[in-house]
DNA sequence: GATCATTGCATGATATTTCATGCTTCCAGT
DNA sequence: ACTGGAAGCATGAAATATCATGCAATGATC
């Protein structure tokens, strides 16, 4: 039996079910991308890269992490997190210890300045959090963050 | 009548709601890393840089695209997206034709070659989605995506 | 306790990114 | 048509990131 020509077939395949606009490695790209752009701004606007931010926000959280703790906390390869580090150790934002019980650690602990700013700059983030919860139709946003965390989770533990 | 040291209570605060692993944005940003974490390496093993694939991806989907289209669809600034093509152009991936239309424009199509590379790459993503969906526990992939859909479109909209 | 492998971080050289700006082409108002 | 402004893309110079590798400290094995 006769059947279509196989370019027609593979361009109506992609007619029907757009590809992209479905692909979760791209929604999840695009829809960071999106969500984080103006705040991405205001850390920017503050003086410090983004980078420097989430370290500041790590630090917050736990104070005294190693540089390879930390680094794929703040989305960043280690040696370039050693050089922000380096950076924010000049700017005075964070000070470098070397761990006693094992001299080949580097732990970073916030500077008063460094926690200052991390408290100013995390208030920064809630409130902007919270105008871009109002943005999105009640509760898709507390869903779409209880997702994620199941999801973030699920990934992270496969190391 | 007394109140309990500031500085205690902000640090209270902080162990009580952890800030970070409920924080919006890094759930958006760190899930959309380690999702993508290992089809980027597919993307790499295969002599493409992640905005390339972009690009290919994109413009199977709509051929002829304009450069200052496709740098926010691929994630990419303008000027970098430029060079990009350029490099895909001196590989034979991508032809860039001046718009009659416009001649300020520039309309970028793939080539044979381009268009057989980025079919095999879009399987195999295809295939990538299909795995990590495995991972996650029964129907919350689609979940993701179906809310990642709706709020990407909401946030997308404000332009 | 000597050797070998590994971990943790730093660093040099190269490649990439970014920012500002330049150059065209188009459009609006006159 | 002429002028001012904007859109679309390219590009040079400076800042950054990356990759491989170096070095030091630790741990494991014999």
């Amino acid at each position: 039996m006769d059947h279509p020509d196989q370019t027609d077939a593979l361009e109506e395949a992609a007619i029907e079910r757009p590809f992209l606009s479905n692909y979760l490695l791209f929604l999840l790209a695009s829809t960071s991308a999106s969500a984080s752009e103006e705040f991405h701004a205001t850390v920017r606007a503050n003086g410090l890269r983004v980078p420097e931010w989430r370290v500041l926000a790590c630090l917050h959280e736990e104070d005294g992490q190693m540089v390879t703790r930390l680094a794929p906390l703040a989305l960043a390869e280690q040696s370039r997190l050693t050089r922000i580090i380096m950076q924010m150790d000049a700017r005075g934002l964070v000070e470098r210890r070397s761990d006693p019980e094992d001299r080949r650690r580097v732990r970073i602990y916030l500077t008063d300045e460094g926690r200052a700013l991390a408290e100013d700059m995390i208030a920064r983030a809630r409130d902007h959090e919270a105008e871009l919860l109002s943005v999105l139709p009640a509760g898709k946003g507390e869903e779409l963050r209880k997702l994620l965390k199941e999801v973030h989770a699920k990934l992270t533990a496969r190391d």
